[in-house]
DNA sequence: ATCGGTACCTGCACGC
DNA sequence: TGCGTGCAGGTACCGA
């Protein structure tokens, strides 16, 4: 579900709410409804293997919350240990397609699908005292890593931090398509299928143009689609399509403003043709094909014959 | 290097 | 009403 957008919201929500806190305890609802949920639990804590889903919890236990952050779509909970002040480690959590992870005033799991709940302490006053986190499709991961771990670095850059410079020599260096290009968390980290569509629609290209062959001025206009996408995004907390919510449980609001992303059929907001939708990458990808042409450049729609939009 | 297909999961909308 | 089907924002892995 998340991308950076939803992430970055998430990120922002809690800050407040768990930094400085320590982790008094780790629940784990669904290990012990039955054996399955013990398999459950094994595939969220895949890596790195542990014995038993409670020795993550004992290794987790007491350690103090130094910090929150985002790293492409991780949520990156810096910790202190308990034992040994000076072990740093890093909680990585990614939320997959339904992973929620929200503050809440109560122990008690909320829905059927909570499969972690970390107790932290603080004054009994503030609310959100219990981090849960719930996932009804299961393709979320928790890592503990080592501060130092090379985990993170595998991933390509922020595509909010890159410089246009660094971004227009990645391009020149791929032959690939470019949605398959921006679904690749390796090429930039963040974006997802909601903000790649966005991203190239904004920017005139049609998804399946080569990302070698841009030009410059194309090139330019893909990187300030995709920062202009994602800063409107955040600023809407995110795009709430099914299950999104950030720390708080509120949702987001920017697939209202959404121009192409499953608007199939209908009228392009810039010209008034029919948004198309077709595969690239076995992944459903929504363009108009009017604004975003194959090939060369596409004109000003100033000078096309004035189409109302409907 | 890149791509398609598959796998992992549940929930939902849809047509019959 | 109930059932089968396809689809959904994530990544990882395989083989071509």
């Amino acid at each position: 579900m998340p991308e950076l957008p939803e992430v970055e919201t998430i990120v922002r929500s809690l800050q407040p709410l768990v930094t400085g806190r320590r982790i008094v305890d780790a629940e784990l609802p669904s290990s012990t409804a039955d054996g399955a949920g013990s398999a459950i639990l094994r595939r969220i804590l895949r890596e790195p293997a542990w014995r038993a889903p409670n020795d993550f919890v004992s290794a987790i236990r007491g350690a103090s919350i130094l910090g929150v952050r985002r790293h492409g779509k991780h949520l990156v909970f810096d910790l202190r240990s308990s034992n040994g002040a000076k072990y740093r480690r890093c909680l990585l959590i990614h939320l997959g397609m339904t992973g929620r992870l929200t503050c809440e005033e109560t122990p008690e799991p909320r829905s059927p699908h909570t499969h972690l709940i970390l107790s932290l302490d603080g004054s009994l006053d503030k609310s959100g005292r219990w981090l849960h986190y719930t996932d009804i499709r299961r393709f979320g991961r928790w890592q503990l890593l080592d501060a130092s771990s090379e985990a993170l670095r595998s991933l390509g850059p922020d595509p909010l931090e890159i410089t246009f410079a660094e971004f227009a020599a990645l391009l020149r260096s791929r032959r690939a398509m470019l949605k398959s290009l921006l679904l690749d968390q390796r090429f930039l980290r963040g974006l997802g299928n909601i903000y790649a569509d966005e991203s190239l629609f904004r920017a005139r290209i049609h998804p399946a143009a080569l990302a070698a062959r841009l030009t410059r001025e194309q090139a330019k206009r893909l990187y300030r689609g995709i920062r202009e996408t994602l800063r409107l995004a955040i600023a809407a907390g995110g795009s709430s399509i099914a299950n999104y919510v950030d720390g708080l449980g509120n949702s987001g609001y920017f697939q209202h403003e959404h121009r192409v992303y499953r608007r199939t059929g209908q009228p392009c907001v810039r010209c008034g043709s029919r948004i198309r939708k077709m595969l690239i990458a076995s992944r459903s990808t929504h363009f108009c094909p009017r604004c975003q042409r194959a090939g060369r450049p596409v004109r000003k729609t100033a000078s096309a014959p004035g189409r109302k939009v409907t």
